[in-house]
DNA sequence: AGACTATTTTCTTGTTTCGCCAAATAGCAA
DNA sequence: TTGCTATTTGGCGAAACAAGAAAATAGTCT
């Protein structure tokens, strides 16, 4: 297995976005830039938790953010990796169709 | 946070694929199907870690398996899922370009 | 049936992830 | 300074994940 860390790379990404709340994150930062009181609001968990998931979307150079007052608005940086939506929904699709 | 369901589902498959080991198998599978020595071959690792690997491809429906003799074939189902390569090798190379 | 090959499953161990609480940090306002 | 709000970070227990060794399964061949 050569170009071990290309895919390792690559893994890293996908791993930031393997999670429900992360992907949802995603969605909504992909309409405006949201502060994370307005997504904790939305999400429902912990805002220490909200911005632990931020923080991993970030590190994966996901998303990007900028501070205004005492509040820390987050933007998609790569809207690109929302294109996987259409596939999985394919995908999810194709599963209920099947016999076995 | 409501269609909860919706990104459980994505998040499944997403985290199927979040490893270097599946990413690298859905590569080769793309090109053509595989049973589980040739990747076996190609991977290193132990081969029950291998099927370890496919069957979780497997259960999140983004490949399919068909035995052959005593051999089991993988093919790939779904290959849009591989479209997110593109975004990662592109998030990369921006990752590269940052100052900060 | 018995040997052999390919694959899957079980088990065990170590690592990572998750989510909340509590404490720390930062900025604004009085 | 003190208080208030928004956010991040450290710590901890629970759950999920990963990988190899060994055992179990299934199919082929003689």
């Amino acid at each position: 297995m050569t170009e071990t860390t290309k895919y390792t790379a690559m893994a890293l990404i996908m791993k930031a976005m393997a999670h429900p709340t992360r992907l949802f994150i995603l969605d909504k930062l992909n309409e405006k830039e949201h502060c994370v009181c307005e997504l904790q609001e939305l999400i429902g968990s912990d805002m220490s938790t909200v911005s632990r998931h931020l923080s991993v979307l970030r590190n994966a150079g996901i998303v990007d953010s900028r501070k205004h007052n005492n509040q820390v608005y987050y933007r998609l940086l790569c809207p690109c990796v929302l294109d996987v939506y259409q596939c999985m929904i394919q995908l999810r699709q194709e599963d209920k169709g099947l016999t076995k």
